[in-house]
DNA sequence: GTAATTCCTATTAAATCTATAGGATAATAG
DNA sequence: CTATTATCCTATAGATTTAATAGGAATTAC
């Protein structure tokens, strides 16, 4: 399943990104209109600044905006820093490998065989949608 | 994350389609060579008896044997069983579709247009593999 | 200096996942 | 028929993760 967070997350990314210019859009207003807990939302766009998709501005007519060409925005970084690693076992992730502790070779590993697949193919995906791509 | 239950259903699975014919092996033996808790993996194994994977037989020299030939059994069903919805979301699922309540226009949902991809990126790595792939 | 707004940490509440317990049921062997 | 072996089944406890809230600090505009 898809987290709320990484669902909000999005929801909030695209809403910036379709906005004319990047004047600093409130919280309040994205939560508003994204039909979102504004207090949840807090949280992720902090974290999404932190990791260098948002700029943020304080006080008075402030808010959050995209600092970079929403073309530019590929959905590898936007699900890392939402959702985590797009593997889905850390003994086929790329950017978060760990060994399996309990898998004596992961050569002969069915679960790595599969997973390894199935992280190509969404890695296929997100390397290839721009946030600019999900707006119609 | 893949969960444990998948992953050991996996192992289990695997390990019984590598069996040179289709005698019951004991959960305890399973358990023992996969490394997996014996008490979980009787209830992986419950449920995948169930849901048509495999068969029992109790008593002496009872334990469980693949059903199907492995070439026959997709992912699909398997992940479908043991993981859930391979959708990431219900409003892109087949099998357990389900309309979000937060969201005025599917077809206008980034949420939307971009789980749609990664649905059929999956679908399409389930669907062209079969349990006999995952055995070397 | 006051109002507006993000920043930040901690905490609570809810849901899900993992694992265990313990007895019921069925099959086999003798 | 009895003892043994193994699955069957439900319930529940424990651990982890997710979702949401609370409340005050810091910054900016006017």
């Amino acid at each position: 399943m898809l987290s709320k967070k990484t669902k909000y997350g999005l929801k909030a990314l695209t809403f910036l990104a379709s906005q004319p210019d990047r004047e600093p859009i409130q919280i309040a207003e994205i939560a508003k209109q994204k039909n979102i807990s504004q207090k949840f939302l807090e949280s992720i766009l902090l974290t999404l600044r932190r990791n260098g998709l948002l700029g943020s501005k304080k006080g008075k007519g402030g808010g959050y905006y995209l600092i970079k060409d929403s073309k530019e925005i590929q959905m590898t970084a936007v699900m890392r820093i939402l959702e985590g690693p797009i593997a889905m076992v850390p003994c086929v992730s790329l950017n978060f490998y760990e060994k399996c502790l309990d898998c004596p070779e992961e050569g002969q590993c069915a679960v790595n065989k599969l997973m390894l697949k199935v992280r190509d193919a969404n890695l296929e995906v997100y390397r290839n949608t721009t946030l600019a791509d999900l707006i119609s």
